[in-house]
DNA sequence: CTGAAAGCGCTTACAG
DNA sequence: CTGAAAGCGCTTACAG
């Protein structure tokens, strides 16, 4: 029996004609009820009698229903529904982000709304930020630059927002939901760990410039000053290994640099490649550490000790937190923070002059 | 003038309130119109006198009005949201094609939603198809594994959709819409680079395998049978470094081996990796030769001889595609398909035994 | 060119 | 525990 054997099929042109998709009223009638007790049903109403959820359940699983979001949302549902909004989602950090928040997003039967901002412009900004604002739904804003941090502050105070963020705001000015990684010891821990090899002192390549702030440089900084070690000047770089290329070409013309922290794994990468071609043997002329721990970095040649920070892990307990603030879900079933950790490999190693005495880790 | 200057604040606990939004009422309201009227107007109607329009575009500026995107699609009006089913978001092809799809849709005011499927089981697929599917959506398939093809095989006929494939399905079972970047003859090119270099044959390390019969794996294939030579079967490697890796060490055992050529990037620096470790130097005593062009590819040391494949613009093609499916746009607005290249750097040279005769290609 | 009507599929109070 | 009512913000015919 599939229906009326008459009649034109059920065509679905290039416009406006959706398919006849099967509503509660259908599954009511299926089921002998009210279309109210479906609602109730599939919004896990306690006050429905257990035979009669069954019945419903039954019907819909027969008539293959599926709840219309649309409707749902415009009738007042609850929010199930996020939209990221980010200045990228090819990087590491963000797509790593935007995987965890997916994954949870899917656990959780929300649906998942990806916008991204062109830049920090004021125009660009209110326009993603109107576009990604429903009465229905939610949103998760990645605030890795000044695009995201722009973007953060334009979210109206009424909107249910959680922020990734590389440290958080002040918070006595907006009182937000935020979860970032405190990388600030794992970048003491790598800059002691240079230290300790034996280098006169580390030099760091910085991601963007406004960003010298951050924990990771700060964290640098301090174990510098702590062990009362010169501080020079952070190299600007960038997001991406050609940045850290620029940046390794400078860095390759100084032969007192024998040791570089970067503030990403892509830039370590574009610093070994510069140190490369000018004749700068890593790790034994000079020592690269990264940031991130890409999937990569394991395998680059040599392999890459570099600060894990675990971005997917970030995104799911930041959409943890949102349903918290939600109110539709529990404070203590949030996962625990991510924390940065050094990962020793083999980009690092003594300088140059105390290969005499120490023999190279790897021949 | 703010408003009633008694009554509650506007809060927006935990739950279901909603901040009053404005709607097309307010602004007829505003504007001295009927609200049928606006609704012509943001829908660009032309029945509408200029100066009426005028009138109502400025009650939209003032009051700040957006349309709900919730209510537009229950009312029935056109697709303006797209949702990408995909079993990845992070590797290069995925995550590149996401981008470029994200620019389009954000281009032409569609929202972008992102939904993966976990596996190409049935019950995974049907969930994630079930999930997706929306009367006032469409469909985009990323589908370049075993999940992603299962996935496009579940979508409803009736549904809009596009997909992005390796190869496209035998056109007379499923009339749909699909895009792919033909990278068989840069397969080629690939292959007889290495072969013109004096290479006695070419391996390959293929993505899973059940992709052997993909354009690039069939591209290697024939050059090899064309220049009549040993055909040696394809190692198998997988989507990551990892993967790549274990391969490299497979065919570091074999001293016949001086030229690979591998699936994707990430497959290709592991098996440099692999190579380092054997102490089979790259391109001296072995070439190797990537597919994708990721963008750390050059700056690989050495950087890396690769296919460029530019997923980016295959993502937009593809939701142009889409758009001109829905009847929203032209086919003669669509980009051109992206063409696949062989990229020669620095990781393929000419077999040890030549290099008595011909210098290597750089000191 | 513009207005009044009906309805998209749901949910939340409100009654029983 | 379950049903009848009202309405979310829009759009599409249908009238003028």
């Amino acid at each position: 029996m599939a229906g009326d054997p008459g009649g034109p099929p059920p065509s679905r042109g290039a416009s406006r004609d959706r398919p006849a998709s099967v509503s509660i009223r259908d599954v009511a009638r299926a089921a002998g009820v009210s279309y109210q007790t479906v609602s109730r049903v599939i919004n896990d109403s306690p006050s429905v009698k257990a035979s009669t959820r069954q019945l419903v359940l039954d019907a819909i699983a027969g008539l293959g229903f599926r709840p219309n979001r649309a409707a749902r949302a415009l009738a007042g549902g609850p929010v199930q529904a996020v939209t990221v909004l980010t200045s990228n989602t090819r990087l590491y950090g963000p797509a790593a982000a935007l995987e965890g928040i997916e994954e949870a997003t899917r656990a959780a039967g929300f649906a998942l709304g990806v916008r991204v901002v062109e830049s920090g412009t004021p125009a660009d900004v209110k326009d993603a930020v109107e576009r990604a604002v429903d009465p229905a739904g939610a949103l998760i804003v990645i605030a890795y630059d000044r695009a995201g941090l722009a973007t953060l502050n334009a979210v109206p105070p009424d909107v249910p927002m959680a922020g990734i963020v590389e440290t958080p705001p002040d918070p006595a000015q907006a009182p937000r939901t935020w979860v970032w990684i405190d990388d600030r010891t794992a970048a003491m821990d790598a800059t002691n760990y240079l230290l300790s090899l034996g280098h006169q002192t580390v030099h760091y390549v910085s991601i963007p410039t406004w960003m010298e702030t951050s924990p990771r440089a700060a964290g640098w900084r301090a174990a510098l000053e702590r062990a009362g070690v010169r501080v020079p000047k952070p190299v600007e770089g960038g997001w991406e290994p050609r940045s850290g290329y620029r940046a390794g070409l400078q860095l390759a013309r100084d032969p007192d640099v024998t040791a570089v922290l970067c503030g990403n794994d892509e830039l370590a990468i574009g610093v070994m490649r510069a140190m490369a071609e000018a004749g700068r043997a890593v790790p034994e002329d000079v020592s690269i550490v990264g940031f991130d721990d890409t999937p990569q970095a394991a395998f680059y040649t040599p392999p890459l000790t570099t600060v894990r920070q675990d971005f997917n892990a970030l995104g799911r307990l930041c959409f943890a937190k949102l349903i918290s603030l939600l109110g539709q879900g529990r404070q203590d079933q949030e996962p625990p923070w991510p924390q940065a950790e050094l990962v020793v490999r083999q980009s690092a190693g003594p300088p140059p002059e105390r290969r005499r005495r120490y023999p190279p880790r790897r021949p």
